[in-house]
DNA sequence: GGAAAATGCTCAGTGCACTGACTAAATCTT
DNA sequence: AAGATTTAGTCAGTGCACTGAGCATTTTCC
């Protein structure tokens, strides 16, 4: 039985994307904060004082794989979590100072990450590249959103 | 400071493919076997008798990621694993029968989710996708290789 | 032939990501 | 107002993926 290009399949060419952005991320960006976290915080610039549960529709993880990343920024003091006094079910989450400092630093450096990462490809292969991934991403998150 | 748009860094857009790949996997494909794990069957098919650490090259997950990948093979009767006569550093890796048997079940499997998983972009931008995406990746394995 | 370097693997530690089961709080129904 | 349902969060369990340290076995170099 003759085995398959796994070049041809999506899903492993999206682990190994995601897996040597993570490592490029780690020599160019923070050691210390990892993209996810980066996403969190990046959430909560745009949108300060919402529950785990807005949250996590924002960056697309899950309830509990937010709970995890949220108490390693609390960890670091970087986010603040507070049980919603009006409803005692939610959680509302705020950036420190530190994590709104934090987060102005590293998205200067995202942004040059970016442009490095993406630079085997010209401008227009780029946003094609992005516009794709895009349009799957969100077709498969809908069949079971 | 302005929040960034999270869907113009290829490495959240990355990981967001990735997931909902791995979610369709679980529903069309095997809830047993998982992505990575057939990335391994499939490459004992093409290259019987491998040691881990050919296969972590091969399928480009590190050396320590493989021993836990083809460990659980291993509990599920899918592959041997037996140390090398002539140099005992090495595991010698072979598909059992069964393992064979499962892999040609998921390669058909695999084949039609491709379908499903692609089916938003036409002909050509699945090309287009799979040829960036890869060009990438290679480009920043290349990085640290 | 013996010390040094390289190679293959394992192990502990950390982080992401899910499911399924559970608790607690709010809301809806009657 | 009491019971049922929905909603937010936590917790345990599993799997992927890495780093860095360590161990054993070659191989290489004098």
């Amino acid at each position: 039985m003759a085995a398959v290009d796994l070049n041809t399949h999506p899903g492993h060419l999206a682990r190994r994307l995601q897996q040597a952005h993570s490592l490029l991320w780690g020599a160019m960006v923070s050691e210390e904060i990892t993209s996810p976290q980066f996403a969190v915080l990046n959430a909560l610039v745009e949108k300060p004082d919402i529950d785990q549960r807005t949250l996590s529709e924002h960056v697309h993880l899950d309830r509990s794989t937010i709970a995890d990343v949220v108490a390693r920024l609390v960890r670091r003091d970087l986010v603040e979590r507070v049980r919603d006094p009006h409803d005692g079910r939610r959680n509302v989450l705020k950036l420190s100072d530190e994590g709104a400092r934090l987060h102005r630093k590293l998205v200067t450096r995202t942004t040059r990450m970016n442009r490095v990462f993406l630079a085997p490809l010209d401008e227009g292969e780029q946003e094609t590249l992005l516009r794709l991934i895009g349009r799957v991403a969100d077709a498969a998150e809908e069949l079971r959103g």
